[in-house]
RNA sequence: GCUGGCGUAGCUCAGUCCGGUAGAGCAGCUGAUUUGUAAUCAGCCGGUCGGGGGUUCGAAUCCCUUCGCCAGCUCCA
């Protein structure tokens, strides 16, 4: 018999003779390894264990340690799903069902919504076909044989999958699970080699989703789940799950009285006055962040004669998001969905010298964007809201000294909100403006400030604006949930449109590139980033109320108004509970507002000039005296120290 | 926008399946209590059951429609 030679990740090889399985080459490293085994990488593409190997390969056994481990075994667990669906529901039709980041889900055709007890019978069945230990067969089927068995299946959606995903090939490979009701699905894989491999899964919810994700083709109903190789595993991802519900910022604005909404301006947020507070901390000091950085910052108006819209291209391409309203004499007008357009009027409204670039335009006014009705939600999608916006006029040659001057602020920002984050480079799309070597002295510039800045970044091939290349910044919040807020965008073609100008050293007219960049993004977000990372209880210099006292009976009223008037005027946000109720009460009222200091005033207190300090976080603090307390504070304040790991 | 779910007092929720004229806790108000580190006691107030239309002797409950919210789809700061 002919022998192959098989290499492990070890850089150690063996002969085995051909045909030989992965699956059979773990047996034979170690049974430990062999029921750990999912899958396998046969020279980088994954197989089966069972994957006969009929030439010479480089072989690594895929175990739940490996990067690709958890994705099958989801994938298989989004098959079991499948098989127990087709079983409980005669005449379903599969569409597709893939493992995600956090689980997986599939897509079917039945007669009618699934509804929560739908769920438990169909996990129930999962959990049956998992216990039968039922293999995952693969086989090659002839392309046309295959095509008339889902045919004759009635899984015309397979049918379609084949003939759009095989073009050109005789077989195709299928996977079958082996029940009463046999299910067969068209798949590629790999799998695990049986069902009882799957231990820990559970369904999640079901809703709708269209055929190809496309709202004009039929509509399916998805069901999502996740899996992981532990019982334990599972439990600590329902525990997030569960723990970012409790974080949720619109629960949480709603409790500490953040902001409120209304039916009659739906996806607009009424600040109320602790949010307003909040809001305005962080613009303040976004201000003074930008203004020494050499940011100027400006006003412009909110309502634009369509022209300009013409001009800038989003009336061609963006009108269906925007607010348009009609002026007195019938003009047609647009609310600004953004600022760019504005600052471009206002670049060219004088004459510019390159002595002036880089020139930094900021602004915080409302922008507003008619988004669908559906995807409204909290802060985090809304039809009114305002970013750290700001436009950077610069020459060719200053794009890469700017965008390294933009990491390094992307740094400091972050670096004071305690907030991990990741960059992403995306680079030209298929479809574009401009030229392709303008495109890429653009993406070498960009590179390069990365590069010198240190900043670590994956690449997105493909993915960048259709004007130009872009930097986004990922934020991995308390419990590991990615928010998109910072962006860097160049632009070579908003400059243009508007024809913009200035001389040069060379007593000649230049087209300046404008570097459209946020990084909060949008305040309302970024807000609803803040809320759920710190499950509401934020740092003391972010508080909407930093202090509160609290006098232990009437008689200390006078006192604490004085403690009062002494913390504001140190310029702490502080507020009296003067309500007749026992310090017990008021301190949980307190503590359920997550106010950070409590400040307790009886006798003792008024009479030596202290006051009894209590924290959020650390309980009974003592007495302090006063000035002393405040001389903390401001300094807490001042280093921005983010409290000890937020508790929700 | 599309699909499904939900909408009852300021908040959290019961009542909806099987139609008979709305209930609890918290909050609020009033009174008593003057209180020492996470809930003092008592009383009271509070709802066109999201809006509109229909079926019915009778609708929170059944039907239609509309608005909002939620989960997704698509899109995005």
């Amino acid at each position: 018999m002919d022998e192959i030679t098989v290499t492990l990740p070890d850089g150690s090889s063996r002969r085995v003779p051909a045909g030989t399985t992965p699956g059979e080459i773990a047996a034979g490293i170690s049974p430990r390894l062999a029921k750990a085994a999912l899958a396998a990488a046969v020279d980088d593409r994954l197989v089966d264990l069972g994957f006969p190997l009929r030439q010479d390969a480089r072989v690594r056994i895929v175990t739940p340690d490996s990067p690709e481990g958890l994705h099958v075994y989801r994938h298989s667990t989004a098959h079991l799903l499948a098989a127990a669906v087709t079983n409980l529901f005669p005449g379903a039709q599969c569409g597709i069902g893939p493992a995600t980041d956090e689980g997986f889900f599939y897509d079917f055709i039945v007669d009618r919504p699934f509804v929560p007890e739908d769920l438990e019978a169909i996990e129930k069945k999962m959990r049956e076909l998992a216990a039968q230990d039922l293999p995952y067969e693969r086989q090659m089927l002839d392309r046309e044989e295959a095509k008339q068995f889902f045919s004759g299946r009635g899984e015309p959606l397979k049918v379609q999958l084949i003939d759009e995903k095989t073009e050109g090939r005789s077989e195709v490979s299928c996977y079958t699970i082996k029940d009463r009701d046999t299910f067969v699905d068209f798949c590629v894989g790999p799998h695990v080699p049986s069902s009882g491999r799957l231990k820990a899964f559970t369904l999640l919810n079901a809703s709708n989703a269209y055929w190809k994700g496309d709202a004009r083709n039929q509509p399916m109903q998805r069901i999502y789940g996740t899996a992981f190789f532990s019982d334990k595993e599972l439990q600590a991802h329902l525990q997030r799950l569960e723990e970012a519900k409790k974080r949720d910022h619109r629960k949480v604005g709603k409790d500490v009285g953040l902001f409120t909404f209304h039916p009659w301006a739906p996806g607009a947020t009424f600040w109320l006055d602790k949010g307003t507070t909040l809001y305005n901390t962080l613009a303040d000091y976004m201000r003074a962040v930008l203004f020494p950085a050499g940011y100027v910052e400006l006003k412009t108006p909110l309502i634009y004669n369509k022209a300009l819209w013409e001009t800038s291209g989003h009336w061609q391409h963006y009108r269906d998001n925007m607010f348009l309203v009609s002026g007195r004499d019938g003009e047609e007008m647009g609310v600004k969905a953004m600022n760019c357009p504005g600052h471009m009027l206002v670049f060219g409204s004088e004459m510019r010298s390159y002595k002036d670039l880089p020139l930094r335009f900021h602004e915080q006014t409302p922008l507003h964007r008619n988004e669908a009705s559906g995807v409204l939600s909290g802060l985090t999608r809304v039809r009114q809201f305002s970013q750290d916006d700001a436009h950077c006029f610069v020459t060719d040659e200053q794009i890469a000294p700017e965008v390294e001057a933009l990491l390094r602020l992307v740094q400091r920002v972050y670096g004071d909100f305690g907030l991990e984050y990741s960059a992403k480079l995306s680079t030209r799309p298929a479809e574009f403006l401009g030229e392709i070597a303008t495109w890429d002295r653009a993406e070498a510039a960009l590179k390069q400030a990365l590069a010198t800045s240190g900043q670590k970044y994956t690449i997105d091939e493909g993915d960048g604006a259709f004007y130009g290349p872009k930097i986004d910044f990922d934020i991995t919040d308390a419990i590991g949930r990615k928010w998109q807020c910072a962006t860097i965008q160049l632009d070579y073609q908003m400059p243009q449109r508007f024809d913009l100008k200035y001389v040069g050293a060379d007593n000649a007219e230049h087209r300046p590139v404008v570097i459209h960049r946020a990084i909060f993004g949008s305040f309302e977000r970024f807000i609803a980033l803040m809320i759920e990372h710190y499950a509401g209880a934020f740092p003391l210099w972010l508080a909407p109320v930093q202090v509160v006292v609290l006098p232990i009976a009437d008689r200390h009223l006078d006192y604490a108004r004085n403690v009062v008037q002494r913390l504001h005027a140190a310029g702490l946000k502080a507020e009296l509970d003067e309500r007749q109720e026992k310090i017990g009460y008021k301190i949980r009222e307190a503590q359920l507002q997550k106010i950070p200091y409590m400040l307790v005033a009886g006798d003792r207190e008024s009479s030596d000039g202290t006051v009894s300090v209590r924290s959020r976080t650390g309980g009974d603090q003592g007495s302090r005296m006063i000035e002393e307390f405040i001389t903390a504070a401001l300094s807490e304040v001042r280093e921005k120290k983010a409290p000890p790991a937020a508790a929700a």
